[in-house]
DNA sequence: GTATATGGTTCGGTCCATAGACCATAAAGA
DNA sequence: TCTTTATGGTCTATGGACCGAACCATATAC
């Protein structure tokens, strides 16, 4: 199952540029970068679980690549139980309600093991985002203002945990959007899908997303407001709470794995 | 000449993320890889012109790929005018003195057309690299200070451009390294070698590398200080001062093709 | 003048992706 | 109920990329 989530995405800013030579060169084959596009694509939010991913007759035109080749990035998904493919009239490639693995075995199998590169994101997202929200709240216009405030109303909105994951992503992307810069916004969604995929599990209790609620709707005003201090404190704060929360739920599963091995 | 500048390097960081399906997939062949990371481990100064690059069969083995592949990389880097293969028992793959195009010709054929990406480029180094001077100065310990110093000496006992260029690059990394966090390090160096590859031939006279001395001295003192506010505002200088000169130079380049239309 | 380290060339094999045709199935619509 | 249609499922033939290994050609070191 898990493999899924290997996807390189950071590599190329991770990779060691010290010596540029060093380490092999990796083909990325189409249907690998196929399920990478698809598995993003969920993560952030276009295709929601019980939805059905575009026919593959037509992912393959979109992707310009043969219907073989598409066929192979949908048989990885459905081996992976990330997808389910149904035949007939009304068929098609249904994204699975439960793909994604249980907190606990998520963390045992996956965040564990490449710790490092969690802390390494984390603390990155911790730096880059404040300035992307101070650049935001310096150089929004009008369309990026409506485009928040609406973007903020789905959010408070929203019902379930899915639905308000899809409306998070919206906000942050409508904030990174505002600074009018594509290198800012194409950086902010790499950490934003890269840590989705690794957390969609999150521990979206019922107390965290009122407390995340508040501090978007902060942050959405200080962007709208012109002021990049406090959109830039505020950023801090919020994203240093998610942090948080990672570091309390992977101390909670590092106990439970302790105690196991004692037994 | 110039499609070899094309690299993607920053393109997963550029890429439309709105619609994650929108866009064809591209396969990345080895040796376009190998070209990018061959020609980026120039830009980086790991080679510099008139040295040679290691022999093919070592290549191949280190990244492990066959010597075929390896040769093809190099024979698109030979018709590019970017390195010289000579045989015989001292030959090997050399880097040409003069690859890089002359001024004028790299602005007019590679940097005017692709300007609205190099404005974004400019502008996010602008934003971030202040951040990651801040938290170098911040986490700097007795390694970073000791690397930085001798970076710096480096730097100060360069004599020809070339080397200068070098020295450069290694005070910049010395001090992305110091933020300890390989996030940074890599997205300041991708940023560097995407400005590197592109403005190889920036303008570097005598008047500039003094300025551009002094002020690596004052950043390097910053970091080492532990001052991040410091650090940020002379990272914000020197990376403004770097902007400006390339605006001054596309301009006056912009105003000569002009008065060429004009006969 | 011989050995050696390099680039230059060739050949057969394997795997990947393409293009296109055709089959199977389930629902919609007449 | 029957036909149509939109979907996934399967097969085959073809071209290309990369590999591995051997061998050739050349210039320098010893």
């Amino acid at each position: 199952m898990s493999e899924i989530f290997e996807a390189p995405l950071l590599n190329e800013l991770q990779r060691d540029n010290t010596d540029p030579l060093a380490g092999p060169i990796v083909v990325r084959n189409a249907p690998e970068q196929i399920v990478e596009r698809l598995v993003t694509a969920v993560a952030l939010g276009v295709y929601v679980p019980g939805q059905a991913l575009p026919p593959e007759r037509e992912l393959a035109s979109l992707l310009g690549v043969s219907r073989a080749t598409v066929r192979e990035a949908l048989r990885r998904m459905t081996d992976s139980g990330f997808i389910e493919q149904r035949r007939g009239r009304n068929g098609g490639s249904f994204v699975l309600e439960d793909w994604r693995p249980s907190s606990a075995d998520l963390i045992r199998r996956h965040l564990m093991p490449n710790w490092a590169r969690f802390e390494a994101l984390f603390d990155a997202r911790q730096l880059l985002e404040p300035v992307i929200a101070a650049t935001a709240a310096l150089r929004r216009n009008d369309g990026d203002v409506a485009a928040l405030s609406q973007a903020l109303d789905d959010y408070h909105a929203a019902t379930d945990r899915e639905e308000s994951r899809v409306a998070d992503e919206r906000v942050h992307r409508a904030i990174a959007e505002s600074t009018h810069n594509s290198v800012l916004v194409g950086l902010s969604a790499q950490i934003r899908t890269r840590i989705s995929l690794d957390l969609g599990a999150e521990p979206y209790t019922p107390e965290i997303r009122r407390v995340a609620a508040v501090q978007h709707g902060l942050l959405a005003d200080a962007v709208i407001d012109q002021d990049p201090e406090r959109a830039s404190a505020i950023a801090l704060e919020h994203f240093g709470l998610t942090e948080k929360l990672v570091r309390d739920l992977v101390a909670r599963v590092q106990e439970l794995a302790s105690l196991e091995t004692d037994e």
